[in-house]
DNA sequence: GTTTCATTCATACGTTCGTTTTATTCAAGC
DNA sequence: GCTTGAATAAAACGAACGTATGAATGAAAC
């Protein structure tokens, strides 16, 4: 196969690396390295490592949001309330499915998409565009047209619940195995387990007050 | 008030930075100048940045696995076959509770967990003890016996949807605020919310397979 | 008054970091 | 064949990092 450009490379090596050690642990002379280039390629490709990280983030995080925003016209398009477990899987789904090729289970995906999310550095929590906020919104605006009872702060509370528990299941990836708490396991099983867990939190009524 | 010793304050600073901005993040001098001690100090009381950490993690966590412990003791007293919403309560509530005084309404320390469960580094990852593992482990056991629909990893996998909504609640304090997105709420409500969704989804039936 | 010892201090060391600069390569355009 | 311009390469920059060193401090012990 034609071995792809430097740019592609680095960004490949970027993105493997940030996953694993995060933003600050990861040196551009490692990620260059990894890629076989030089150094200073980084600076003439991206312009600087911060750049180069958003970079490595709107490609993960684009064709996610891409799936979540499909999936909501999908379901929309059949009806106007749709059960709220097709809600849920339409919002969390793609965040198991949408891995780029040559990723390793989307192990490697997704523990970057932790990164991203749970990064102190600002450099790395300023990817968000318009496109995230906006199907964000609309997803809001569905859930509550469902979930007519709860208060749009505890809606959002638990839609930040939906992102919370889908990428914190490959946290454990990060941690030592301790034991007699198993490792993540294999997407599919996953993938049910969450959907299940997930819908069961949103219907829940809201707490009387 | 009597000033706290330098070690003290140099804990307090470094508990401040850290969840702030990571470990990676924190430089020894910038924790060391917060506390208004010497730059050498972190070296002398604490022997290296790491051991630092670890014991600003012993602080904070310490007294929250004591609180889920006696938790469940009070809960098993009871009966050995406690409702799943107080074994959530149990759980998760001292994660809302056990802050340590002069903290700025657990937020600080919430997100200094989130730190210390999501930082790459392995400096920080190495903080578990037997006594967290412990508690874990009866936690599960309880829970299995409450929920005999559940496979072990299944439930294993609940376990840490609980540590994943009560942690991350609090991660979007790091993101700047997108429109739309209200901020964290103050901790009664999101006790409150966080025991709800938690035990609608804890008692979700397993998926038919 | 002197000694002792825990603590604090200023300073320096060696490393690694992100970035910049200058030079070189090399295929395409004329 | 010469020029052009994008791409790569090697080297160096200044800054910030964690850590180590040795001297100063100051209250308690004798």
């Amino acid at each position: 196969m034609a071995t792809p450009d430097t740019r592609t490379q680095i960004l490949d090596a970027a993105e493997h690396l940030f996953a694993e050690h995060g933003y600050r642990g990861t040196s551009v002379r490692a990620i260059t390295k990894l890629a076989g280039a030089n150094l200073a390629a980084v600076g003439y490709h991206f312009g600087s490592k911060a750049e180069l990280m958003a970079a490595v983030a709107h490609r993960v995080i684009e064709p996610i949001t891409a799936a979540q925003c499909a999936g909501l016209d999908k379901l929309l398009a059949r009806t106007p309330d749709p059960p709220v477990s097709e809600l849920v899987e339409a919002f969390a789904g793609p965040l198991f499915d949408e891995m780029p090729a040559g990723d390793e289970g989307g192990a490697r995906t997704s523990r970057l998409i932790v990164t991203i999310l749970s990064d102190p550095a600002e450099e790395v929590r300023s990817w968000t565009g318009p496109a995230e906020d906006s199907v964000r919104e609309r997803y809001f605006a569905a859930f509550a047209r469902v979930l007519p009872g709860l208060s749009p702060e505890e809606l959002w509370f638990r839609m930040r619940g939906i992102l919370a528990v889908t990428a914190v299941d490959r946290l454990q990836v990060h941690q030592q195995p301790s034991p007699g708490c198993v490792s993540p396991v294999a997407g599919e099983a996953a993938r049910r387990w969450a959907i299940t867990f997930l819908t069961a939190a949103m219907s829940a009524p809201p707490p009387r007050t």
